[in-house]
DNA sequence: GCCCTTATTGCAAATCATTTGCAATAATTA
DNA sequence: TAATTATTGCAAATGATTTGCAATAAGGGC
């Protein structure tokens, strides 16, 4: 079984909660989708399965999931201002947004934890976690506005 | 006058905007302020200066700022969720967050251009810009907590 | 397996943050 | 100073998320 879904059932038993259907079904789909699913998208994923699924439950089980840190919620820079959901194991990982087609590219480094001891030496706090999102033009759009300009210089 | 507010006038000319009273007033505690106000707390402060002033006037010049890249908008982990504004001049900056306490430290950094030209290698993408989020204890609440760690030990 | 307790659900209504339509006002320009 | 029209304040609308509540179902004990 997978880190996040037996992670949600350790915090589940340490809480007195019950693993029910819809969580079982959220679960999975977060586990294996690889993207960053709106409440809404996940909910119309999730009714496949069960069409009666209501968008409260979905809000209930993400929020849960937020609280045990076992999920991510967060805003990129789009035109509905929906918040999308990440599952944060099995690993910390950063974002690229393309500022075109809006699609998202997830990226490890190694380079952000010299960020944080820079900052911690400079400042005094101390750093538990941080993240990077990154926007520009996808290579797919990069050739695009490529081709755009060449056009408008050819004529 | 500052770069902020220069770049707006620059802007409205040519554009056949107007400057009004309002949109002078939110500028100038934009530009002095040194925080990240939500438009809320924007409107309270522009308030103490011109009473009647409307929370729809504020939201449509901090657009019209996002929009001319003179402000940029967040949201941070906090219960509320409303969106921050802080303006982009005079420098590109990233921000600290303490979980505790909620204030928010600017910090620099010149090892983001490393991860971004990183990432562009890698992916093939063109990467314009980038933030950094780290959120952990400031140095006070860190020291409330050490505090708080004593205490449960030595009892 | 069945019962009991109560955590969780679906639904509808509420709330929170932000946006929009519109008539009145005020900034610019001639 | 008058004419033009961008901008404002207000109230209502919208979009996203949360909440109260009665009905349902998980899971522990028998
Ligand atoms: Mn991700
Ligand atoms: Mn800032
Ligand atoms: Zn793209
Ligand atoms: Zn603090």
């Amino acid at each position: 079984m997978s880190e996040l879904i037996s992670q949600a059932y350790e915090r589940l038993r340490s809480q007195g909660g019950r693993m029910t259907n819809q969580r079982r079904l959220l679960l999975s789909i977060l586990d294996s989708l690889g993207e960053h699913p709106t409440a809404e998208e996940l909910l119309l994923i999730a009714r496949k399965q069960d069409p009666d699924l209501n968008l409260s439950t979905v809000y209930r089980t993400l929020r849960w999931l937020e609280a045990e840190n076992l999920v991510s919620a967060r805003l990129f820079a789009e035109e509905r201002r929906q918040e999308r959901f990440d599952a944060v194991l099995p690993s910390e990982h950063h974002h690229f947004m393309c500022t075109n087609c809006k699609n998202v590219i997830e990226f490890d480094t190694e380079l952000l934890v010299d960020i944080k001891s820079q900052f911690q030496d400079s400042s005094g706090a101390s750093v538990s976690m941080g993240s990077i999102v990154l926007y520009g033009l996808c290579p797919s759009c990069r050739q695009g506005s490529v081709a755009q300009e060449l056009d408008r210089e050819v004529g």
